[in-house]
DNA sequence: TCCGTAACCGTCCGGCCGTTCGGTTGACTA
DNA sequence: TAGTCAACCGAACGGCCGGACGGTTACGGA
């Protein structure tokens, strides 16, 4: 049915790029329809509504990145393993579909009543997966007694923020950063026999 | 001159809070206006333009921060100990002062070329802050070998998502919260003898 | 009493906003 | 040959945008 595959398409992942950079009600029609090369009235041949493109935008990743997750999060390994594997694919993805995912992420909020439903649904849903690994892992006294949705928030909200500074030519490959906030996060989580909240330098 | 006393505030405030829930380009001046209680031009008579307003909200936040933080920065204390205190101070803040925090954070990439630069010295040089204690620990060994500059975007990423998703009527306090990022923080950050949990990557 | 000044308002403006509508083209089908 | 349809465009729409400008009021000092 719907052929993905040209001007459709395009006016998607351009539409991303703006809206990423520019912000979503800093980008008009016209410059949107001028990055691809079209006018603005095909724009809506293609999409009802600028708040219909940014949803479809949102939704087409979400629904991409949540099955993997989901996929990692059900594995049969240590929680902690989990964890680390779920926040390296988050932010590996996070940086490899970055124009999506930072509508996803800072510019879901200015969707319209009846697309912000389900956007909040799919943004809940996909949170309850690390949720469900944190609690997990509190239970079992691998993880730290702390707030399992303050921690989610956390670490999401760390993985996100990838979207605001990561540069391609920065020093750092996608795959080193993602590693970094995997041990981050693991380390951040578990609950050490070694010293914990504050205290000093260590001697052993 | 400035009698930052009465309307010229409200202004400032409101218009914090209007920015920071529906964005700087999804609030117009004339929303703005009616939310003070003055008329659109009033606007004009406190603030040369839409651009100066978001600066000054911004700037005046900063300023008031970056001197506390860098207190905390100098005490003669363990670097674990200084990085526990200044996530919770810039925790705290970030909760207290949500909506200038959240301009800062978020509406700051709007900036015009004129502000964005010294919005951008104000930022490296707020960063820079939470970096120093991050290499002096890692040039001590207190903490563990990982790119500085990576962490601290982390840890300030954490940090600033509180302003998406915090709610004075949520179940923790806001000091609950600062506590818990800070112990996340440090024990993300320190060197433990424990082995590092992930699959791939470790630096030197 | 006059003047200066800070605070504020009413009115207007050009321009851009998202969106609509009435075409036109060209490839495919029967 | 005629008909269908997706793709696209040009021109226009009402409305709102940030901002400009010229008052008007209240007040305080000389």
């Amino acid at each position: 049915m719907a052929e993905t595959r040209t001007t459709r398409e395009r006016i998607r992942r351009e539409a991303a790029a703006l809206f990423r950079e520019r912000g979503f009600n800093g980008t008009s029609m016209a410059e949107l329809a001028s990055a691809v090369g079209v006018t603005k009235s095909s724009l809506y041949h293609h999409f009802p509504s600028k708040q219909a493109l940014l949803s479809e935008i949102i939704e087409l990743t979400v629904s991409r990145v949540t099955p993997l997750v989901r996929a990692v999060a059900e594995m049969d390994l240590p929680v902690s393993e989990r964890l680390g594997r779920a926040v390296v694919l988050h932010t590996v993805e996070a940086i490899r579909d970055q124009d999506a995912l930072a509508c996803f992420v800072e510019e879901g909020r200015y969707l319209a009543p009846d697309f912000m439903e389900t956007h909040l649904a799919n943004r809940d849903t996909y949170e309850q997966l690390f949720r469900r690994i944190f609690e997990e892992g509190i239970e079992s006294g691998d993880f730290m007694e702390q707030d399992g949705g303050i921690a989610v928030k956390a670490i999401l909200g760390m993985c996100n923020s990838v979207v605001r500074w990561y540069r391609p030519d920065g020093s750092r490959s996608p795959d080193e950063i993602a590693s970094q906030f995997a041990h981050f996060a693991v380390r951040g989580a578990i609950a050490s026999r070694a010293p914990a909240p504050s205290e000093r330098r260590s001697p052993t």
